[in-house]
Formats: C-alpha cells, structure tokens, sequence
DNA sequence: TTGTAAGCGTTATCAG
DNA sequence: CTGATAACGCTTACAA
C-alpha cells in the first residue's frame, strides 16, 4: 500500500480511501491511484483488517459430526449465506460424546470468530456466557442448556408423535421406539412426541420398548435383539433419527414390522419397502442460522434471542403396512461384504 | 497484556516471553507475571499474532459440495489433523460446474491462509502459480491441471477395471458406463479402466454405452432411457461415482441389470441387491493431504511435489449376477413421496 | 534476565 | 479533499 501511495504521489490514507471507495476524493487523484493500484497488483492484507478491527469475517461452526449428512447439509446451507456476504466457514466437529465440546469451543472462540454457529453435545452451555456479550452465538438443532441465545430447530416432537400416530393408524398398537440418548434435546423431544401420540390414542407407553444408544452397528444390533425379545413383540418401530435408521434397518434385515424414522436420507425412498420418514430441512436449518449471525453482526440491537421452530412433515412410503400384511423388510442378498463405513 | 505487565510490574515483553514458555525468565518474575496472568483472565490475540507473523493457522478447504458424503468424509479427515495441531479448517463448497472455482479459490486465497487442500471443478488450475509460492498447495481426489502440486488420488483407473473385469467374469458382454463427465479426472480415468478391461478381455468399447452427466436425477433418467433403448440391450452397468449411484439407482427400478460401482455408500449393502462398489477411503485421502500440508509448513525444504494413489479394493455384493440369472433391481414399492433430497 | 523500540498493514482521528 | 500520526496486540532485534 505504501508502494502504491509512492507510486500515486499521495499518502496511505488516500490509497486507503480510494480503495475503499470512499467518496471524498477528486475524480483526478482517484484515477492516478487507481492506476497504481493496477499497476502494482495490489492485494490488501486482510490479516491487518481483521487485526484491525479485531474480529475476523469468520463464522465458526461447531457440530458433532461434519461427515454425518445431517450436519454435512446444515455446513452447506450456512456455507452458502457466508459466501454470499464475503464471509467464511470455520469448521470443527465435537465428537458425539459431548466431554470434548467445551475445550474444542473455546478454543475455536479464542480465534476471534466474527460469529459462532453450533449444533451442541455437551449437557449444559454455561461455560459460553463469558462469550455471549463478545460475538453472536447461534445454535442449531439443539437448544443450548444454561445460556440463551438465538436457536433454529425442527418440530422434533410433532414430527415424532405425527409419525407414531401414522403407525397407530395402520393398526398398530405395540411400537417400540429406537434411537441416540436421553441427553441430546432431539432425541428427549422425539420420545416425548411419541409417547404423546401413544397417550393421545390410549396406548401405554412402556420403557421397555424404548431402545437407546443405537447410533452404531452394535447399538443396532442391540435394539434389534431387544426388539425380538419383548413379548409380546411389537409390530412396528419408530426410528428417531438419520443416523439410527441407517445402523438399525440392515439389523431389522428379514424381520416383518412396520417402521417409520425421523430425518430422510439419500436411498431412503430406494430401499425394500420404501421407508416412510419425517423430512427435515437442514440446509434451511443452516441458511436461517447464518442468516441470523449475519443480522446480529449488522445490528446493534438487542432484540432477545429467539426460538423459531422448522416445520417438519411426513413422507409417506411403503414400510408403514397394518400388521396382518407385514412384508420381510430389506431383504438379505449379500453374499459378503458388509455396510458402508459409516 | 499491558494490563498484565502493569499489575506483574513487568514489561510487555517479559510477559509475553512466560506466557510463551521462554526459558529465559526468573522463576520469582515468572511466578508473578503467571499470577497476574490468572488474576486478569488473559487471552491471546490470535488475531494480532497471525497478522504479526503473516499467516493464519487455518488450512483452506475447497471442494464441489460439503454436502456430498464423499467430500464430507474428506473434510473430516481434514479436520481431524488439523485439530490436532491447532490449525482450523476453512470450508468453501465450489459448485459443480467449475466455472466458479478461480473467484471462489482467489478471495479464499487473499484471506493469507496457512495452506490450501483442494477437489478442483475447473479444467485448469494455472491461475494458482501465483500462488504456489507462498503457501502449500495440496490436492484430493483430483489432480490439479496446468500447475504442479501435490496430490492424493485413490487409483481411479484401477478400480473402474477391477469392477468392469468383475462383470466380465460374471460373463457379461455387453457393459455401460454411466458417470458424470469426461471433465473430471476421475471420471476421465474410471473410463480408461473401464476401456482397459473391455480391450483385456477382446471386447468392443462402444461409444454409444457410455452415458454421461448423470449425477442428477433427470441425468439418471435419461441414462436408464438411453440403456433401454440401445441395441443390443446392455446386461450390466458400470457406475462411475457414488453420486451418479445414488440416483441412478432409483431410474433403474425393476430392471434386470447386474451393477457395480465406483464409490461405496451407507446402505449400498441394503439395497436389494445389495450393491457390489469399489470402496475408496475418503477419510484417509483428508488425512494425508493435511499431513501433507503440515509438513509443508513446518519443512522449508523445496522437496519435489508427489503424487500418491490410495489403493482402492472391490466389495462383492449381490448385484453381479450372471446374464441368465439377473433379478429385479430395487423393486420399488413406494405408494407415494420422491427419494430424499440429495 | 529484562527492557526498549520498532514494525507488521490498515484505518480513524484530526488537522491542514 | 488530503495527509500526518497514532493505534490495534504481539514479537523480534537489539540494548542494557
């Protein structure tokens, strides 16, 4: 920059203004800078501008998993809002356990991220009350615990209890419930949809029919020995999420139940029957983030935080027949080989 | 840190030569400067620190879409090394077309990343050179045109012939290929293998069995047509790429073909037939380009630029039956609702 | 061992 | 409209 005021014969500050198109310059003196600015190929440093005005043009975005479609999906959709207001993506995934996530954050939030965007594991979110008052925090999918701030989520619980009615409708009356843990938000308010629709038909619930930790081929394979051992057995399940159904329907192979899942996913509608899900939207989930982080960085207003809930519906496909016409589901024709890596 | 060096009665320096573990400092002084350390609740600056040294601990990330399980996976294993060394990842997703790649990779450029890893979309990476120089340049899944870098590959042209030599043996004749395009390396060299096992085993390659820009549904759909209409009717397809599977799956429905593909999936084993896939690790491929790049960074040394190719290894399923013992391809049995989104 | 001074590239302030 | 100067927080070079 200062080659290019040399060059131009007037200061940094002028080359700064005629950069940043400020309006106060004669239309001369614009030219000859202009002019040197080309000719010297000048590229602003933006490590001094962030330095500067000591906050990166970065969102930083924190979830599980990257490489859960999920999340993969959310990644995209704030992606695209970044990108459309010059602002960039700083990824880092948690790691399902939950232990890690505040270590990780912190430093992530050390970087002096413009914005932080975040779909969290832990129980509780206290320790980013120190940050909240230094750059817009934005949760996604899951509501933080401890802390308020700005939270974009699905209707986890009318999705759940929507498709647990499906199921009742078709006849069925002992439908066990398969899915993650307790302590992620999604999955506590899926259990609380389904028991809402068990109660709303007169149905009981019972414990024994919910199966959890079932996110792994073991865990899976768990749920689908429980599932065989209750008596009397149920006659359909419901799956609560993405990353359940894609471990528990190839365990399910052969059996003859009725299923139904939260979170669609790609061959989902391909396989043997068709299976019918809850459909989400995360890519809107991550637009609506980023859009938000961009809104807060623009306004200096306080308005409080927010809590807007994504509407979900039901697709319906072919793995919800009444109990007296079950088919065999996923069928097995694998001579060898196992599943996918995750 | 002024604030520090005031209440440890220090000066600046001394402050930041205990908090950077310098050895030169007495022990009494280093204990006062940590007390007011703690007393104050410091925070580096990162943002001072990387405008200082001119570079940021952040490694770029490009690739044509974070929401494609395959860079997905990439971008994990990216992670995943950079998370051990404190470096954080940039995301950008290129879009598919390539026309957009040069702006998107120069503005991701000028924010003075410490290194870039990318899966170019373009034809020609020359605009880079300018580049080259000032930071690692690290390539996945698909070389890099008109400049030389490093890269990481899996054996592209080795699988497609495994996979198309498999259907041979299975003794089919007459075998498509369907992928994406010509343009992309990968898809390049998959045809060369495909070629290469066709000319190995004495048979024609005919230009009218390979069906290109099928990564969409619609494309999926006129593939299918395509393969429907030819004459003789192939008994086999090639797919050339999992994105390219994952739709024409669907399009095949109820057709008798046998099928292999390049790239595995979660459920590919699910499907009925349960997929037989070439199996790439996309994990390892982010994990190396990120050693690579670490190594980079820390070695001024001018080693020449390598390429490395991962060994990829055939999955045998179910869907390579013999001609005269083909079955119906997914059997579709969806009443109603399309596949998931992409 | 510790401190001082200078500088990284940019922009805000304020004077001319 | 334009320019000199300071400042952002930290580290390196050099002195004491």
């Amino acid at each position: 920059m200062r080659d290019v005021a040399r060059q131009a014969g007037v200061s940094v500050k002028t080359v700064s203004r005629v950069f940043n198109e400020d309006r106060h310059v004669l239309p001369e003196t614009r030219r000859r800078v202009e002019e040197a600015l080309a000719a010297l190929n000048y590229t602003p440093n933006m490590l001094a501008r962030t330095f500067r005005d000591g906050r990166s043009p970065v969102i930083g975005l924190a979830v599980p998993s990257i490489s859960d479609p999920f999340f993969a999906a959310i990644a995209d959709g704030v992606e695209q809002v970044a990108a459309q207001h010059d602002m960039s993506v700083l990824i880092t995934s948690l790691g399902a356990e939950g232990a890690r996530e505040e270590g990780i954050v912190e430093s992530l939030l050390r970087r002096q991220l413009g914005a932080l965007v975040m779909a969290p594991t832990a129980t509780d979110q206290g320790y980013l009350s120190r940050w909240s008052s230094k750059l817009p925090l934005v949760f996604v999918d899951r509501p933080p615990r401890g802390i308020d701030a700005d939270c974009f989520v699905e209707d986890d619980l009318g999705g759940a209890r929507t498709a647990t009615a499906h199921l009742i409708d078709r006849g069925h009356r002992r439908i066990a419930f398969v899915g993650n843990s307790e302590d992620i938000s999604t999955t506590a308010n899926r259990l609380h949809g389904y028991r809402a629709a068990l109660e709303e038909a007169g149905l009981p619930f019972e414990r024994d029919l919910v199966l959890l930790g079932a996110t792994t081929a073991a865990g899976a394979g768990r749920a689908a020995a429980a599932l065989a051992a209750a008596d009397p057995a149920p006659t359909a399940v419901f799956s609560s999420d993405a990353q359940t159904t894609m471990v528990l329907v190839p365990a399910l192979s052969g059996r003859r139940l009725a299923i139904a899942a939260f979170g669609d996913f790609p061959m989902a509608a391909t396989l043997s029957p068709a299976l019918t899900v809850v459909d989400q939207d995360p890519d809107a989930l991550g637009r609506l983030a980023a859009q938000r982080v961009l809104h807060r960085l623009e306004g200096d207003d306080r308005e409080p935080s927010s809590l807007v809930t994504l509407p979900v519906r039901l697709i319906e496909r072919a793995s919800c027949r009444p109990p007296h016409d079950l088919v065999e589901l996923f069928p097995s024709t694998t001579p060898s080989g196992g599943d996918a890596r995750s």
